[in-house]
DNA sequence: TGTACATCAGTGAACGCGCGTTCACTGATGTAC
DNA sequence: TGTACATCAGTGAACGCGCGTTCACTGATGTAC
C-alpha cells in the first residue's frame, strides 16, 4: 500500500545505505538488488519505485560512500599539512578490515573499469573527491604538491587494496606500514623539512 | 573425437592463453568459459575435459598473465636499479590501454578480494613476483630499499588502475605522469644522489 | 608390423540457478471539491 | 472539516537471459597383443 513521503523518503535512503554498504563489502556485481532490498526489509518489486535501475542505485551509492569517507578523513587530519594523520586512518587496519565502511574508490578501482558510463561518473567523482582530500592534507599549491598528493592517492589506494588482496596476513601489514613511513618521509622531503 | 597428445597440451595452452587475455581484459566475472572456448574455436562441453573448473582455469591464467608481464618488464629494465625504465614500462600509455595484455595484478586487484580461495592464492603469487620485479628495479637489499619498493609497486598499481578507471583522459594522464615524475625523485632521494 | 579395442577430446543439448526487470494487484496516502 | 477518488509504495509471482556444469554421443588416437 501507499506510504507517507517522509517514510518514502526515508525507505529511499535507507535503500542508498545498505547499496553503498554491499556495494563497498562485496563488489557491485555480487550485489543484487533482491539482496539490497531484504536487508531494507523490502521485497524486490517495490525497487523500481525508487530508481531506474541498478546502474542508479549504485550510482548514488557510490556518491553516498565517497561524501561519508571524505567527511571521515577530514575529521581525522587535524591541521593542514598533517598528511601522517590522514594515513594513520587511511592505511589502518580498521580500514582494511572493514571495506563494508570504507572508501569505495579502494574497493571499486578495478570492477568500475568493466562498468557503463552512469558507474564510471559516479566513480570519477569520488576519485576527484579523495584526490581534493589528498590535496588538502598534503597541503600547497605548487606543482610539486600536486605530484604529491596524486602518488600518495595513487599509493594509499595501491596498498590498501592489495593489503585486502593478498592471501598473506603478514605482506599486507608490511604494505600498508611500509607505505605510510614512505610517503610521510617523502612529503618531508618534498616540503623541505 | 580424440585428438592427439600434442593437439590435446596445444589445446589446453591456448585456452589458458585465451582466458588469460579476457580475464585481464573484461574482469572474471565477465569473462565466460562458454566465450573463452569459443575464442579459441571450440565449444563449451570440451572445457572439462581440461579443467576442473572455471576457478582451476582463472588460477592457471592469472599465474600465465604474471609470468609474462614479469619477463615484458624485466626486459625493460637494463642495469638493476633503474626504477625510471620499469616505470616507463608499467605507467606508459600502451599498458593503460592494453589491460588484456598488461599486469594482473592491476587489473584484478580489486576484484579479487570477493573470490575463492584458489583465484586469492594464484593472485598472492603474482603480487609476489610483480613485487620482486620492482625489489629489483629499485635494487639494494636494505629495509628502506624494501619500503621504497613496496611504495613503488603500491603507487605503480594505484596509478595504473586509477588511470583506466576514471572517465576523465586529462586526469588519468597526470596521475600517470606524476607518480612516475615523484617516484623516481624519491627513489633518487632514498638512495642518497 | 598389424589388428582389436579401450580411451578420451570435442560436440551440442540440457540442467538448475540467480539475475535484472516487469506486472497485476492491494490499500493507505494525498488531494480536489 | 468531511468526502470521494486518483495516486503510488510495496507485494509476490513471473519473464527472459546467461551462467557454470553435466551428459550421452562420436570417432580418431593410443595401446595391448
Amino acid at each position: 500500500m501507499r506510504r507517507s513521503q517522509k517514510d518514502t523518503a526515508a525507505t529511499r535512503a535507507k535503500i542508498v545505505d545498505a547499496a553503498s554498504q554491499m556495494v563497498r563489502a562485496r563488489g557491485i556485481e555480487a550485489t543484487s538488488v533482491a539482496d539490497v532490498m531484504s536487508a531494507v526489509g523490502l521485497t524486490v518489486g517495490g525497487f523500481y519505485r525508487h530508481f531506474d535501475s541498478k546502474d542508479a542505485l549504485v550510482a548514488e551509492a557510490i556518491e553516498t560512500a565517497s561524501v561519508e569517507t571524505g567527511r571521515h578523513l577530514e575529521r581525522s587530519v587535524g591541521r593542514p599539512g598533517d598528511l601522517c594523520a590522514l594515513l594513520d586512518t587511511y592505511l589502518s587496519d580498521a580500514h582494511r578490515k572493514n571495506p563494508g565502511r570504507g572508501c569505495p574508490v579502494a574497493t571499486l578501482c578495478s570492477e568500475v573499469a568493466h562498468r557503463g558510463k552512469t558507474t564510471k561518473k559516479a566513480f570519477t567523482r569520488a576519485l576527484q573527491r579523495l584526490l581534493g582530500t589528498v590535496a588538502a592534507a598534503v597541503g600547497g599549491r605548487s606543482k610539486a604538491d600536486r605530484r604529491q598528493a596524486l602518488l600518495a592517492a595513487s599509493a594509499a589506494v595501491g596498498a590498501l587494496v592489495l593489503s585486502r588482496a593478498t592471501h598473506d596476513e603478514t605482506l599486507a601489514r608490511e604494505i600498508l606500514s611500509a607505505v605510510h613511513a614512505r610517503l610521510v618521509e617523502t612529503h618531508g622531503q618534498a616540503a623541505g623539512f
